[in-house]
DNA sequence: CTCATTGGTGGGTGAATACCTATGATTGGT
DNA sequence: ACCAATCATAGGTATTCACCCACCAATGAG
């Protein structure tokens, strides 16, 4: 019933766009069984890919508010995934450390998403899946470290994709 | 300094998620220069695409609520890209119809999407980009009608998300 | 004519998200 | 000892988005 118009599916930023929406949205389901969102499940893969945050680093690591983390890191500890224990050098600082618990946790969570996106993916077989994964990467990364700027050195300020 | 975990990274949802969301921000960033939102080029897309519709008509083309089209039809009709008529034979259907204007504009928001869309591409070449727009066209049309189950393990939508 | 149905319109609700500010504790520099 | 800077934390705000309901006009069936 409802065709989309040829000359948005012509578009490759249409369907990144429609792609990605997709993804999220089913991603956050399947979080939302365990009471859980997205970026919780970013934190998490960041405390124990790379080790113990300061939350100021977690936060700037994901390039999300601090105030935020606090709730997330909250939520976290709440459901104990993570333990939080204050520096003793520099008794300002928290830092967050993911307990045993968070890591089987997140185990799971990637089984998630990775039926998830076995799901999504179907129709493609494993080598073309594995193509879009690397062409993927490649322009996350790009994306990654030139915000919004279409011209080679802009107006940098505007930090986030925001309104 | 943001380095994204790699667990992160080795998802290919994520990777779908986040740089949809760039795309999605940068073309909506476009668009807004032109006091327009995505759905105005969805809804000129598909009266172009596929001739003038009723309201009803392009509401379930799109997966919108018919009482969000109405505003966005408002727009565009303000802005004179479209024109309104009524249905003589069935006097409650209002008929959408583009007008040249209309079409000149959307020549236009695809010109903007196609700079954006070289933008958040330019790490891969012509081929590669031919590859990623071929591997999305498949995986939209399978998420496109399928759109949340296949379902591994019940409970849709049983518990509520939070608060 | 009466009535159920359909299409358009306006208005509103609720959730999600990102962003911004104020406060208190703590630190390091001078 | 004082001051500016830093961090965690707790609020609030603003905007976007999808969704839902009530209303009116018009239609078509009986």
């Amino acid at each position: 019933m409802s065709e989309t118009p040829p000359s948005l599916l012509g578009l490759t930023t249409y369907l990144l766009s429609k792609t990605g929406k997709a993804a999220r949205s089913r991603l956050a389901a399947r979080l939302a069984e365990r009471d859980l969102r997205l970026w919780h499940m970013a934190v998490l893969s960041a405390l124990i890919d790379f080790g113990p945050h300061v939350q100021r680093e977690l936060a700037s690591r994901l390039g999300i508010d601090r105030s935020d983390i606090v709730k997330i890191v909250d939520d976290l500890a709440l459901a104990g995934l993570v333990g939080r224990a204050r520096d003793t050098a520099d008794r300002r600082r928290v830092t967050v450390t993911p307990t045993p618990a968070g890591r089987a946790v997140l185990a799971e969570l990637q089984d998630d998403a990775r039926s998830v996106q076995a799901a999504m993916l179907a129709p493609l077989n494993a080598r073309e899946q594995g193509q879009l994964a690397a062409l993927l990467k490649r322009v996350h990364a790009h994306v990654h470290d030139s915000p919004a700027g279409s011209n080679v050195h802009g107006s940098p300020a505007a930090s986030g994709p925001g309104r």
